[in-house]
DNA sequence: ATCATTTGACCGCA
DNA sequence: TGCGGTCAAATGAT
């Protein structure tokens, strides 16, 4: 990767499972997972898409429920997947039903997914912002990998 | 050596 | 039929 614009870090560990281009943007869109999917428990699951009108501009989606925090990092404290609320959410039973506690509710009145736009500038995710999230973290030997 | 990332293809569903 | 989404494999980087 030379050098892709970088999300910002919600102190959770994302790993890009797939890139595609979607209909109506001119820009593709990323899939990230949970690092530390759990062996098969954590959904955790988000979506990076940068709006046509402001390349600058992010739009992270997040579906699925957390159990893998990294660091403690307060950064960003959502109800962990809007979803959750109609699905009772039930990590082993999701686990067991092969299909995310959210995944049914594509209704325009209804939001599952939790849609975080920002505007990011040039250079994100500085040394500062790993600095901080990094400094909580039990000498960074959890799981840092690409830190820095 | 390990882990993370990348690209392509496949599949499922609307 | 098309799009969206996910998985799989390969490669590169650390």
């Amino acid at each position: 990767m030379g050098n892709t614009e970088l999300p910002p870090d919600d102190g959770y560990t994302w790993r890009k499972y797939g890139q595609k281009d979607i209909l109506g943007s001119r820009f593709p869109r990323s899939y990230y997972r949970c690092t530390h999917k759990n062996y098969y428990g954590c959904d955790a699951k988000k979506k990076v898409q940068r709006l046509d009108d402001d390349p600058f501009m992010y739009e992270v989606t997040y579906c699925g429920s957390h159990s893998c925090l990294t660091s403690t990092t307060p950064l960003l404290n959502f109800p962990t997947a809007t979803a959750t609320a109609t699905a009772t959410n039930s990590p082993t039973a999701a686990t067991g039903s092969g299909l995310a506690p959210a995944d049914h509710f594509m209704a325009p009145t209804e939001q599952a997914a939790v849609s975080t736009s920002m505007h990011l500038g040039v250079g994100w995710m500085p040394a500062s912002f790993q600095g901080v999230v990094a400094g909580s973290g039990a000498g960074g030997g959890s799981s840092a990998g690409m830190q820095t």
